[in-house]
DNA sequence: CTCCTTGCAAAAGTTTTGCAGGGGC
DNA sequence: GCCCCTGCAAAACTTTTGCAAGGAG
């Protein structure tokens, strides 16, 4: 089993955070829709009670801050939340279709080295998505 | 030397688009600063001509529909444009320092073509930045 | 009781759109 | 002369910020 919202509560004031209503609500959201890309505006949406805007985007950067949570560009528009309990994983999204597939991070881990053993760079591969076209769509055009 | 700005406007006619000021004008300052990541406020404010900024957008857009230029998404920030005559180049971008280095499309093509071998997911290397820490900030954390 | 958090409102930053007039071909 | 393109204005969309009131510890 994933990861509960008591969990996240109790990493919450492990980092010196107070447990705030608030809070405990977005954290029931992301527990409870571990496998999906979660928008601030969505989580919204699916909070039971009513909380601001503002107070959203307060506490998705604090729990991200605290390293529960990370975000990640899938292309223009919003961001998108997860638990950092999920493996590493690589985004590709389709232009043409917007499908997003996940490959392992290991996948593009030997790629990644060699770029950091020539350049320096350590990238991260969780923050921005690859765009491209899917199989379906390069099959289509 | 580089494609000129003249160049441009002729690819423009061919495309069926029609040579406005407001055009040339864009086409002079891309091709004027070709080694340039240029943003549409950029662009805007190198322009002799005072042009509006939803006119540079849709005119970025149409340069870009015909295959002249095109964009990446190097943060959170704006998009930036360059000119589709230079060697396709993944962009790397600290998420510390900003710095943004470009490494040659040869240099992730065989990650990328494992990826399309695994996923049938073609990856276009240049829309996106990859995220991560540079050599600088790396040593200094 | 302290001060961290919240809601509200407004703004910032980027990009898009509706509309009527003007200019390219 | 046709209709594509432009400027203007406004709005859409995502995210951030200032401030005073409220709640956690």
């Amino acid at each position: 089993m994933h990861i509960g919202s008591d969990q996240l509560v109790a990493a919450l004031r492990q980092a010196g955070l107070r447990a705030t209503a608030a809070r405990r609500a977005v954290c029931e959201v992301v527990a409870g829709h571990h496998d999906e890309h979660l928008t601030p505006a969505g989580i919204s949406d699916l909070l039971s009670s009513r909380v601001d805007q503002s107070t959203v985007y307060r506490t998705l950067e604090a729990l991200e801050s605290a390293g529960l949570l990370r975000h990640t560009h899938l292309g223009h528009g919003p961001a998108v939340y997860h638990l950092t309990d999920e493996p590493p994983h690589q985004h590709l999204v389709c232009r043409r279709c917007g499908r997003t597939i996940e490959i392992a991070a290991s996948d593009v881990g030997k790629l990644f080295a060699a770029i950091t053993g020539t350049t320096g760079f350590v990238p991260d591969p969780a923050h921005f998505a690859v765009s491209g076209l899917c199989a379906e769509c390069t099959a289509e055009v």
